[in-house]
DNA sequence: AACCAGGACGTGA
DNA sequence: TCACGTCATGGT
């Protein structure tokens, strides 16, 4: 609360112009890139064929350039389990588990919060963690269902167990599209090797960097948070750094 | 055969 | 505050 608010008095400085540019150049090169991702995945769209087999994660359930969702409030819901079940795992697992729940016809807050513990830790097995996992799903759904169509404060969501504040970030911002910007691993990564921040910057350090510098367009924050992820995946991975291969050096 | 994946939380210093 | 252990399955 005292390195975050690094007072450039009150005049705009030069340094302040230019990392808005930065930040801006940065999305554009991203998306002029890689194109637009259409986060966040549903699998309720699998079924409908939609695909994107550019991508390097999961196959299915994106909808580039669709921003529409989510459509109703099942999607919703499906959503806020896939931030929560993707905490340190791959997605391609959380699929898995997202469509064994769908199975179970469990996808739903209803459902899941009458699904015996024992059923439920069985279906999300492969995204791991299964245990607190299960628990915090079925306290997530109770308080989905007293919410009904208001629209959660950020405290609200830090407040749940297992949410924390990128599970936060990720609810509010693609099940609620309210312009609050997600902060992963892979967004420290980049933003650390382009020296736009150090390594030791906490979370909303990070955070505010993007929101101090972007439009509160929850569209164009859905879109950068998932071209980030996407760009990361091929120059980030902690196996085969290619971090000096990174074309945004040059933005 | 280690190492890592779209983190969060409890603990002790 | 903050570094560190814990939770756990499946990819590479």
């Amino acid at each position: 609360m005292k390195k975050n608010t690094q007072n450039f008095s009150s005049k705009k400085t030069k340094f302040q112009t230019t990392l808005r540019t930065d930040i801006r150049k940065i999305y554009d090169c991203l998306l002029a890139s890689y194109g637009p991702q259409g986060w966040w995945p549903l699998i309720e769209l699998c079924e409908a064929g939609g695909s994107n087999p550019v991508k390097t994660g999961s196959l299915k359930g994106y909808h580039p350039a669709d921003y529409t969702f989510p459509e109703s409030r099942s999607q919703q819901f499906e959503i806020i389990c896939g931030t929560l079940l993707t905490q340190n795992t791959s997605w391609t697992q959380v699929e898995k588990a997202l469509l064994n729940l769908k199975k179970l016809n469990a996808l739903s807050p209803e459902a899941l919060i009458t699904l015996c513990p024992e059923l439920l830790k069985e279906a999300i097995k492969p995204a791991g963690y299964y245990n607190q996992k299960a628990l915090r799903l079925q306290n997530l759904a109770s308080w989905f269902m007293e919410l009904e169509d208001r629209v959660p404060e950020r405290e609200e969501l830090l407040s749940l167990k297992g949410v924390g504040p990128e599970t936060a970030d990720s609810i509010l911002l693609y099940a609620f599209k309210t312009p609050s910007f997600v902060v992963d691993a892979y967004t420290r990564r980049i933003v650390t090797n382009l020296g736009l921040a150090d390594e030791k910057a906490d979370y909303n350090y990070i955070k505010a960097l993007f929101e101090d510098n972007l439009p509160q367009d929850p569209e164009l924050y859905q879109e950068y948070h998932a071209l980030l992820v996407e760009h990361a995946k091929r120059y980030y991975q902690k196996r085969t750094a290619m971090k000096n291969a990174c074309f945004l050096k040059i933005v």
